[in-house]
DNA sequence: AGTATCTGACAGACCATCCTGTCAATATGA
DNA sequence: TCATATTGACAGGATGGTCTGTCAGATACT
C-alpha cells in the first residue's frame, strides 16, 4: 500500500530522510540521558525530544538497547578515531605516546557535556556494558602492542602478564576519568594524562624488568 | 487492628522472623540475578525465588533498588573486612601486602558464584554504580595510605597525583577481576594477584621518583 | 479449647511503557 | 491541478510490573 515509490522531500531523498530522522534520535537520546538521566531515558521521552513520533523510532532502532549502543558509538568512533589520529602524530617514546592518547581520550570526551554525563551514566545499561567492555579491550591491546614495539616485551612468555596489564591500566582510566568527571580530583586535563602515562612507563619497565630477572613460578 | 503486640512464632520473635525475610529476600535476590541477568530481576520474580508475597518485600524494601544497595553490602561488606583482616596479617612490604589484599579480593569474591555473577552484572544498575564507586574510593584510600607508610610518599604535594593513581590502580583491579571472571584472561587466581601487586609496586616506585627528580609544575 | 496474632496465597487496581493502527495535513512530481 | 508519498498527531490495546487489600489457615499464648 505505502511506501512503495520513493520520492524526495523537503529536497532530501528518502535515505536521506531517515538517516537523518535517524541522527535526530540519537542526538535526543544524549540529550535526555544527559538532562535526566537513564532511568528517564524513555522512548517516548526521546521521541518527544527528537520532534518524531514513535512510529519513527521502530524505523530506525527496535529497542531503546539499540539506540544506546548507536549512542555509544556516536561517540565512541570518533573518540576512537582522535586517539589514532594522536598516535599517528606521536613520537616513538612510550611516555609521549600514551600522553598523546590519553589527552586526545580526555579531550574528545570532554568536548561536548553531553558525553561526560553519557560516559558516567553510560556503564549502568547491560548492553552498553558489553560494547564498553570490548572498546576497552580494543584500547588495551592498542596499549599492549605500544608497549611491545617500545619496551622490547615481544616474547610469547609474557602475553597474559601484559594483558592483564594493560586492562588494568586502561580500565583504571577510566575509572579515573570518570572520577575526574565526577569532581572528585583535583588534577587538571594535563595532570590526568599525565600521571596515567606516567603509570604506564612504569608498569612497561617492571614487565621488562621482570623478564631478567625472575624465572621462578 | 493488626499486628500490635508481638508474640513468637516457630521460635523466633518478630524482629527475627523479620530479619530472616529479609535475609531470604537478599538472598533471593543474588539468585535471581546471578540466574536471569539485572533485567529479569523483578520484585515479583524475587518474591517468588524467597518463598514471600510482595507484600514483605515492602517490610524490608522500599524498592528494587534497596533490595540492591542491600545485596551489594551483603558481599561487600565481607569483602571488605577480608581484605582488612589479609592487610593485619600481611608483613610490612608493600608488595606482600598488596598481593594480600587483592587475593583476599579475589577470593571473597570467587568463593560463592552468584558473587561473581552479581559483581559483573551489578555495576549496570545506577544506584549500585555510586555505591561501587564509593567504596572503590573507600579501597584507593586504603592502598593510598599503605604507599604512603611503604614508600615515604607523606607530602602533601603528592595528594592529588597519588589519589589518581590509586584511583587508577583500584578501577584497573576490578576492571581485570571482572574480565577474568568473564574468562578472558588466561592467568590464575595467584598471577592476577601477583601481577597486580607489582604494578602497585611499580607506581609507588614512579611517584616516589617524580618526587625527587622532578620539581616542574 | 478458645482467642488473638501471624502468615502465605491470591485478586486486582493502578500505572507506565511499548507498540500499532488510523487519519488528516502537507509536500512532491506529473 | 491532481494523484500519491510522506509526514506528524493521536488514540488505544497489549504488556509487565508495582502495590494494596482481603481472607482462610496456621501458630502461639492463656
Amino acid at each position: 500500500m505505502a511506501a512503495q515509490a520513493t520520492r524526495k522531500y523537503g529536497g532530501l531523498s528518502a535515505s536521506q530522510r531517515q538517516s537523518s530522522r535517524r541522527t535526530r534520535l540519537v542526538e535526543a537520546g544524549l540529550d535526555v540521558l544527559g538532562a535526566r538521566g537513564l532511568s528517564n531515558m524513555t522512548m517516548t521521552a526521546v521521541c518527544a525530544r527528537a520532534g518524531l513520533t514513535e512510529r519513527y523510532f521502530y524505523e530506525s532502532f527496535r529497542s531503546l538497547d539499540e539506540l544506546l549502543v548507536a549512542m555509544f558509538d556516536a561517540f565512541s568512533v570518533p573518540t576512537h578515531e582522535a586517539i589514532d589520529a594522536a598516535l599517528k602524530q606521536a613520537p616513538a617514546d612510550l611516555f609521549e605516546r600514551c600522553r598523546a592518547a590519553a589527552g586526545a581520550l580526555i579531550d574528545s570526551l570532554t568536548d561536548d557535556p553531553r558525553k561526560a554525563r553519557a560516559y558516567v551514566e553510560a556503564i549502568s545499561s547491560t548492553p552498553l556494558h558489553e560494547r564498553r567492555a570490548a572498546t576497552m579491550r580494543a584500547y588495551a591491546e592498542v596499549l599492549a602492542e605500544q608497549m611491545r614495539l617500545l619496551s622490547g616485551l615481544e616474547a610469547d612468555h609474557y602475553r597474559a602478564p601484559l594483558r592483564l596489564i594493560t586492562t588494568m591500566l586502561v580500565g583504571g582510566l577510566a575509572e579515573a576519568v570518570s572520577e575526574w568527571l565526577n569532581g572528585m580530583l583535583k588534577l587538571s586535563k594535563d595532570e590526568v594524562a599525565d600521571e596515567a602515562s606516567r603509570l604506564c612507563v612504569a608498569a612497561a619497565e617492571a614487565l621488562s624488568r621482570s623478564k631478567t630477572t625472575s624465572t621462578a613460578s
